[in-house]
DNA sequence: AAAATATTTAATCAAATGATTAAATATTTT
DNA sequence: AAAATATTTAATCATTTGATTAAATATTTT
């Protein structure tokens, strides 16, 4: 019990001190996060976040690798499944893309303008490139539609699904009350397949 | 010859700064761009900045109203125009919006992540919404489509012209390089308004 | 040209902020 | 329980950074 004890504290304020970082840093943005934000947040004193993490840059680093995981994480087991059928990629990446940022609806602005920010240091590392562009779904897509650069559908389809959320500030205002907004992404689960096959298949 | 003098300097320095706080701050973001940043971007002395513009706030709200108009601007004289078809429409602000975003393609992440940052100071003093929400062209489009509602194909427009721009950073390595990326950004100004014409038609 | 005004600079201030230190407290091991 | 180790804190440091000041320079007006 006692060593149990001991670690259970151990990974709480440490996984304390993460939990807050990412919701700081995701609301506010590196520049503007300060480390006592941080330890506020966390509940505790300032040196601790020192004491656990060295430095805001290297807390930093451990929250981005995770927010970037949450942001691609959700196409990733997708793209290369062999047993679906293109339909079936865009249902699922739809509805776990709009699923996964009705929990989490700050992350791509905060992921996409930390990039901004500091391209050499985080897009470098971003392995989402590569798996994408080598992805079965992509051969999919060029199978489909010879005529017409396959990233064109992709570009659609990452912009129906995540623009709303990049741009919910601005949206909200037009859209209504929180709940009719996650009604409109609701109903973007069903639409956003219906679409993409459209646009596949005629034009 | 002498009063013109002046004033030409005048304009022509707080015009500098302006412009180098404009490309400081969309370039960083407001809590990690340094005044001493904008001043030597400027190649002005710091005290400068602040004899100019009193405070870093204050140059910033100033650059801020100006991103907001452009990013808007766009859309605003062509929303309500009685004189264009829908598909007009359709094919006019994708135009003018890709043309504006290959000059400015940071423009989007920056007034987005900013608005996030500040949603109270910023959002409310949008008139963006209001402009859209009663826009003669959201009511185009729920005349031709009673079943759907019109901000999901608004959000679509939005979306498929915006998004490549807010995601560059992670897009050009798929994509290639700047030649080929602006290639297909000009593609999309065809292919984006047939999609919506699809989208408006059918499903 | 002299006086008045506007512009620019170097030096400096004060507050904010990331980080450290040394001591106190709690926990684990012996 | 005592010793050893890990955790936590209050106080403090050093740097960064937005802002000011007073003096110098340039420009405009008289």
């Amino acid at each position: 019990m006692a060593k149990v004890k001991k670690a259970e504290l151990d990974l709480s304020t440490e996984e304390k001190i993460k939990e807050a970082a990412s919701i700081v840093f995701t609301k506010k943005g590196y520049g503007n996060a300060r480390t006592r934000d941080i330890a506020e947040e966390a509940g505790i004193n300032l040196a601790l976040l020192n004491y656990y993490f060295r430095s805001k840059e290297k807390l930093f680093q451990i929250v981005m690798a995770d927010r970037i995981d949450k942001l691609f994480g959700v196409l990733a087991p997708i793209l290369n499944d062999a047993s679906t059928t293109l339909e079936g990629k865009l249902e699922k990446i739809t509805e776990n893309y709009i699923d996964m940022l009705l929990e989490h609806p700050d992350l791509p602005i905060f992921v996409l303008s930390e990039i901004r920010n500091n391209p050499d240091q985080l897009s470098n590392r971003l392995q989402a490139p590569k798996l994408l562009k080598e992805s079965v779904f992509v051969k999919q897509i060029a199978e489909r539609r010879s005529d017409i650069n396959p990233f064109h559908f992709l570009m659609n389809l990452l912009g129906m699904n995540l623009f709303p959320f990049v741009a919910k500030p601005v949206l909200q205002p037009i859209l209504g009350n929180e709940e009719q907004y996650r009604q409109l992404m609701e109903q973007r689960k069903k639409l956003i397949p219906v679409w993409m096959k459209l646009m596949l298949d005629h034009g």
